[in-house]
DNA sequence: AAAATTAATGAACAATTATTCAATCATCCA
DNA sequence: TGGATGATTGAATAATTGTTCATTAATTTT
């Protein structure tokens, strides 16, 4: 054995990649630049990822699984079923508040033919915690019996264009807005 | 004077960009494959735009602009409050729909950094008509009172959320699911 | 301490792709 | 009809940028 690879650079390399992409956009990413911008040669990007492809695909799961894991944090979902139902809005709201960036990445990128399809599936289960709450809510009788695709609209929806519009500059997002919104959603779902 | 500028080649030109950013996303959008694909040499792209970056910011508006003049269609604001809140809902979610292509491309751009401010301030524009409605709805106490920007997340947002969920197949719309939505949305802001 | 091994470097190279422009073609007007 | 004008062409060129690899540096083992 002689000289380790130094798995934290995977980060550093992730942190540039995202700043680049949200600063620049995919076109404008540069394998160059984000060496640079992790203090790296280019070539030592290869040696931890493939190819820009495998790069930019590494990095959505990465940051999808960092999310699910913030927003988990916290959910039991053996309590009462309007307390989770809060909880889970909150979190969500919250930890997508609080990495806007990211999430607006993975936004972009879901929307672009860079996505494999496996990676696809990977990010539709971070929404399975709200989907297992929901159809438990209509079984309860808690909420109305309608399609749960079509509760979770009226879940997520909001929250992602309340977000869009604060990331605008539209609207302030504070504890007095976000209850707002959450009774406006809440009105509209519960039985 | 002598031969014309023919100027239907400018939506040839754009349904082959809208064509081939869908198929292959900003970063795979060649110049030469959009001539290939509207039947033109690729120097003749050039007599109509200026670079690659002015042809995907004229084609943003283009849709952008498209997309506003089919969805104000019949809608008159003189009408009853609920009639016209109604009809703008309906016409959004179906103009939203029968071009998702067009949606995908707008959502993507709009996320990207090619969006020149002039061009974003323009596209805000296309909500105003709603934006216009729901002040009408807090001041003649139908709606519930708070901020505007909350009652259209509320609005726009599940609209948005349940046409991904379509795009991903993960729902069916037709008239039972839009109207189940709607009266969740409804229920909502409603005062 | 020296040899062995692998990480890291970054300039050079290979592709890729935006853009140009000399040549050609189509249309208009006298 | 013929010359003038400007549109159109697409191969050539200019830029840009992903990737490689010979060389150097760091770490481990003997």
């Amino acid at each position: 054995m002689a000289r380790h690879r130094d798995y934290t650079k995977i980060e550093q390399i992730f942190e540039s990649t995202l700043k680049l992409v949200l600063e620049k956009g995919f076109a404008g990413l540069k394998m160059a630049e984000v060496a640079k911008e992790a203090n790296l040669a280019t070539g030592t990007v290869y040696i931890y990822f493939k190819d820009k492809d495998d790069l930019i695909n590494q990095l959505y799961l990465f940051l999808k699984r960092r999310k699910t894991i913030l927003f988990l944090q916290g959910i039991d979902q053996k309590e009462d079923f309007d307390l989770v139902l809060k909880k889970i809005w909150f979190a969500y709201f919250e930890v997508t508040m609080q990495h806007v960036n990211e999430s607006a990445f993975l936004e972009q990128y879901y929307r672009s033919p860079f996505l494999k399809s496996n990676v696809k599936e990977e990010s539709k289960q971070i929404l399975k915690p709200i989907y297992d709450l929901l159809e438990r809510g209509v079984k309860e009788g808690k909420l109305h019996s309608v399609n749960v695709e079509i509760l979770l609209s009226q879940i997520v929806g909001p929250i992602h264009e309340m977000i869009r519009a604060y990331h605008d500059g539209a609207v302030e997002i504070n504890a007095e807005t976000m209850n707002q919104l959450y009774q406006l959603v809440m009105r509209g779902i519960k039985a």
